[in-house]
Parts: C-alpha cells; structure tokens; sequence
RNA sequence: GCCCCUGUAGCUCAGCGGAUAGAGCAACUGCCUUCUAAGCAGUCGGCCAGGCGUUCGAAUCGCCUCAGGGGCGCCA
C-alpha cells in the first residue's frame, strides 16, 4: 500500500537524521500520512514533523528541513515540499501513476486484496434471529453489516465461515409451538386458545393453516406433548425456509446453520457444565445453577440453569462458543448482535476466561436499532404483538441492492430511522444506482469498443496524464485501505463511502474524457483508456461484490 | 438510580488527533447532434448539542450538563 510505503520512507529518513545527529534520539510513533483533500498539496501529506516536534525539541519546519533531504529516492514519488506549518506533501509520480493501471487489471478480482488475516480461521455469526417469525428491518441490517463483514474478512485473507445460530430450544420456541398447535388445532375447527404470552402475529394463522392442510388433524388425536413436540419441528422447519429465503434475496449464504438443541442432545452442554464446576465458575443458589466469574457469588452473577431445570440461554451460549472455540478451532468469532443485547457482552467475556479462552478472540458487534418510518411516523415492531412489517415486504419495496446499501452505509453504532416512503422515492435518486451506474456506463464503453472491435490489445498507460485520468487512478489505489480499514475497525460501512467517491470520480473521468474515439489519430489514448476503465470496472465490481450488492452491467 | 450507543447542513448520515468539516436527499443556476443526463459543473446551507479540560493543534481524546435510543428477567 502506497500510504505504507511512504511512511516506511519517512521513518528511514526520521532514522538517518537521528544517526547523523541532525535529531536527537527519540522513540519514533507511528507515522501518519494521509490522501490530500486538497488541490495543489500533493496526493499524500504527512504532519509527522509536527508531532516530532516536542520529542526532537525543534521547530516542525525545522524537522521537516532536515528530513526531507534524507528521504530515499523511489520511483513513485516525483516531488516532495515542505508546507507551513510543518507539513511533508508528496506527489505521486505521474508515470508511476498510471503504471498502476497495469497493475490493477494483472492483479484483476484479487486486487484490493490485503494480506491480515494470515489465513487465520474466523467465524462470523449473524441474523441468528429466533426462528419464531420473520425476519424484519432489524435483522436486516444485522444480515448485511455480517454478511459484507464475513466479504471484508475474506479479501482482508481470512479463512471465514458464515454461520447462523438456531435458538430451536428454550422458551421462546416452547411458546412458538404452543401457539402453533392452538392456531393449527382452530384452523381445524377447534376452539383453542393462544398462550396469553403467545405469538400474536397474523403469520401465526398462516403457519396453522399450513400445517392442517399439510399433515391433516393427525396432531389432534395424539397426546399434547407429541402434538407439540410434532409440531415444533414443522414450525421451526417454517421459519427456517423463510428466514433462509429472505437471506438468498439478499444474496447470503450461509456455512451453516447451527442448531442450539444440538448442544444438548450431544453432550456439549454437560460437559462444559463439568468444566465449568471443575474450574469453580458455578455456584448454587435458590434453586438454581449460577456462572459467577470467580466462585464467589455477587449480584452480576447469571443464570445458567433455571430452578425448573430447563438451562436458559447463557448456558447454550456457553456451550456454543466452547464449540466453535475448542472443537471447532476457530482462531477468531465475531457475533453481530442488536443493541438490545448489548448487556450480554460482558458476560461473554467472563464466560471466556472462565473457559481458559482468550477473550480477545470473540468480538460483538453491537449495533444499534432501526427504527422504521412510514412518511415520518415510527412504525412499532414486535412479533409478540404481531405489528410487524417484514424484512421480505421492504426488500420486495425497495430492493436488495438499495437496501442493502442503505443499510451498510451507517456505521453499526449510529441509530438510523429507515423511512419506508423515503426510500421507495429516492430508489431513483440513490447513492445505489448512482455507484452501479458508474459500473454499467463503463460496461457500455467497453461493449462500444468491441464493436467497433477496438482494445484488444493494450494500450500505452505512460499516455493517461489528463488530471481526471490521475485522480481516478488514485482513487483506485485506496481500495487495499479501505478494506484493511474495515477489517481491522470490523466496521464494513466504510466501503460504502469508498465506493460513492469513486464512483463519482468515474464520472467526472467520463465527462472530461471521451474513452472511444472514431478518429485514428487518438487511437493510443483510446487504447490506454479501455485499460483504465476496465481497471475501474474491476474496482467498482469488487467493492459492489464485497457489500453484496451487484455489478449490472447495464441499467 | 446504574451501564452502553448517539447528538455534525432543512432531512438521512460520513469524517473520530492535523492545514479552508464532507456526501446523498431537499432548494436554486447552467450543461445532452459524440461512449447510458439514474450523469456533470456550480450556488445556497454548519458557534460539529452546551460547558470545562488535555494538546503546538479537538467535530475527533477526558470530565460534567442537557437531549434521543437501548439495556439493567431463572426471555433471547
């Protein structure tokens, strides 16, 4: 990366000055540089000297001075300059420049590609809603800050698994299935009650009629416990279809789906239990079996077996990441949760050091609630009242790719109101279809030139020295950064600014730029413009790729 | 009461220690006989919630206040 290279550089010449005693010693900090925001300071700036300057007890300017004429000369740099206050500009060098675009369409979908992971195993979990109604906004946005992370993960050389946790046991789904039977047992023509904190939901009806019209009344004439027993399982497989449904429209595909009940029909769950009584995390207390971090008790500790022996959720969660940690060997699991579980974090760190684990490993991605609007007013969500409005309908409204976008433009700790109205009517004027557009234009350049069966073969890329030509390049080079910034940050939004401004460079390009030309004298510059608008093909791709949208290639 | 997240342009949000704070939408001006005008160029719009601190430098870090959201279940 380019930014590195060049706070490598800096550090050599920081390093030589030292040596000569031009800089007394100090411990040098990392070294920012930064892409100029502005014209005529170069493409890369460093306000390093003005951070040196009360280590090396000297003026910035000073600093600056002595550095400058130290730094290395490399082939990517044609001018550096000293600004006021203490400011180091670099300008790339325009030859080198537009080299890159070689560089780019050789390296092709792998470009952007960082080397951080090490191959290092990671899992990402996410949506894991309860498979007791479907999805809505919130798991939406839970899908796609999970899904373009696990793509992140991936580029940024990480071995990922996408994984989805199913909470087929427990209380939640006791109700599911208790309501179940009673809409299934009216759709019938029996009068049979809804649990009062049951699912309330009009989809409950459906799912009742379902399963009458699919397995008859043969539920009816069995015990109650094997009706609902009977009748969890058809539910759950339900939900599960259309949970996995609205996850394909988004283009999500799953590793995996992770039964809870698995924990406890093969054992995970007891022996972790023994693990944890051998290592003292767990304590007796009326009636019930507790996780205290130390083996004392005191007020934060939690639940793991309720009084009426039935484990809560803690203890599957425990088992879980046993599983993924230990049996699984995963060197890292991220779990995207919404905000509402955010008290649960740290008592999963607890729970990993109880499990001798290093609690760095697991990372909880908290984001914060989506609160729907319809023309300005809040739209109230619950699946226990049934005033719900479903992931599937807004994706059917609005789009995938928009919505996805939407979703993934915000950062996963800001609230955002996701207004129904708004986003139907803007669906026109989007950042989503100004970036895909940006990818079909240059889609309709390149088909343009193989009509006219030009650029085939490659150009001269020493020819693209126009400005737009060189900030379009440069806005290329940003990608790796992007992508490692995202990794590291585990924060995916970023690729959606990254991707708005370089899209919008594109179009400037386009206006300046005439790319296919009929004269005979620009046929070099058409040739070396075809390379660098299939380089900004692939760039554009690639990002639209990772946030999980897709790359049409007309519109 | 305690804990977590957030307060940036009219609206929705980026920026999260560096030089004149950005984008989209909304409003207004221009630009299609040439590769898609779902575009481009420009104008308008901001005491970055408020206060105090740290720093050469703060929207960015710390503390306090105010406002919004979430949590503080033998639910998940």
């Amino acid at each position: 990366m380019i930014r590195d290279d060049v706070a490598r550089l800096l550090q050599k010449a920081i390093r030589k000055a030292q040596k000569n005693g031009a800089l007394r010693e100090f411990v040098i900090p990392a070294i920012p540089v930064e892409w100029s925001k502005q014209d005529g300071r170069g493409d890369l700036a460093s306000p390093i000297c003005l951070q040196l300057a009360s280590l090396a007890r000297m003026a910035p300017m000073r600093i600056a001075d002595i550095i400058v004429p130290l730094l290395p000369r490399v082939d990517y740099l044609s001018r550096i300059e000293v600004a006021h206050p203490g400011y180091i500009n670099l300008h790339l060098d325009p030859q080198w420049l537009s080299g890159q675009v070689k560089i780019i369409l050789d390296a092709g979908d792998a470009y952007g590609n960082v080397p951080l992971g090490k191959q290092q195993k990671v899992q990402v979990e996410f949506i894991s809603a309860n498979p007791t109604g479907p999805l809505h906004i919130g798991s939406g946005r839970n899908a796609v800050i999970g899904d373009a992370l696990a793509n992140v993960l991936a580029a940024a050389g990480y071995d990922v698994q996408r994984e989805y946790y199913v909470n087929d046991a427990g209380t939640q789904m006791g109700l599911f299935s208790e309501t179940l039977y009673a809409r299934y047992a009216q759709a019938l023509g029996r009068s049979e009650a809804v649990p009062e904190d049951g699912y309330q939901g009009a989809y409950m009806l459906e799912l009742g009629q379902r399963a009458a019209a699919e397995h008859g009344d043969r539920f009816l004439t069995m015990p109650r416990a094997d009706a609902l027993k009977g009748l969890n399982d058809i539910g759950l497989s339900y939900m599960l279809d259309s949970i996995r449904r609205d996850a394909e429209f988004m283009g999500i595909h799953y590793d995996r789906w992770f039964s809870e009940r698995s924990l406890y029909e093969d054992g995970t769950f007891g022996y972790v239990m023994t693990l944890l009584r051998e290592g003292r995390h767990v304590l007796e207390k009326d009636g019930a079996v507790w996780f205290t971090a130390g083996g004392t008790s005191n007020e934060k500790d939690e639940v793991i077996i309720r009084s009426n022996g039935a484990p809560g959720y803690f203890a599957s969660d425990i088992a879980y990441h046993y599983d993924k940690f230990v049996r699984r060997g995963f060197d890292r699991v991220i779990d995207v949760w919404g905000a509402d579980h955010q008290g649960h974090v740290p008592r999963m760190h607890a729970m990993m050091k109880a499990l001798g684990l290093d609690a760095h490993r697991l990372s909880i991605i908290i984001y914060q609630l989506v609160t729907l609007k319809r023309s300005g007013e809040v739209v109230r969500l619950s699946k226990r009242t049934g005033d719900i409005v479903t992931l599937r309908e807004v994706l059917e409204d609005v789009g995938a790719d928009a919505v996805r976008y939407f979703l993934l433009s915000r950062a996963a700790e800001s609230q955002m109101d996701f207004d129904l109205d708004l986003a139907k009517e803007q669906s026109n004027e989007n950042p989503v279809y100004y970036i895909q557009y940006a990818h079909a234009r240059i889609c309709s350049i390149i088909r343009l030139a193989q009509e006219r069966e030009q650029g085939e073969s490659h150009g001269n890329l020493a020819l693209l020295t126009h400005p737009m030509e060189q900030a379009l390049i440069r806005s290329m080079l940003v990608l790796p950064e992007v992508i490692e910034l995202a990794a590291l940050n585990l924060a995916p939004h970023h690729l959606a600014a990254y991707a708005q401004e370089l899209a919008s460079q594109f179009h400037s390009f386009y206006r300046d730029c005439r790319v296919v030309s009929s004269d005979a004298a620009d046929q070099e510059i058409t040739l070396a413009r075809l390379d660098l608008v299939r380089a900004a093909r692939a760039v554009l791709a690639k990002v639209l790729h990772i946030m999980g949208m897709s790359a049409p290639e007309q519109m």
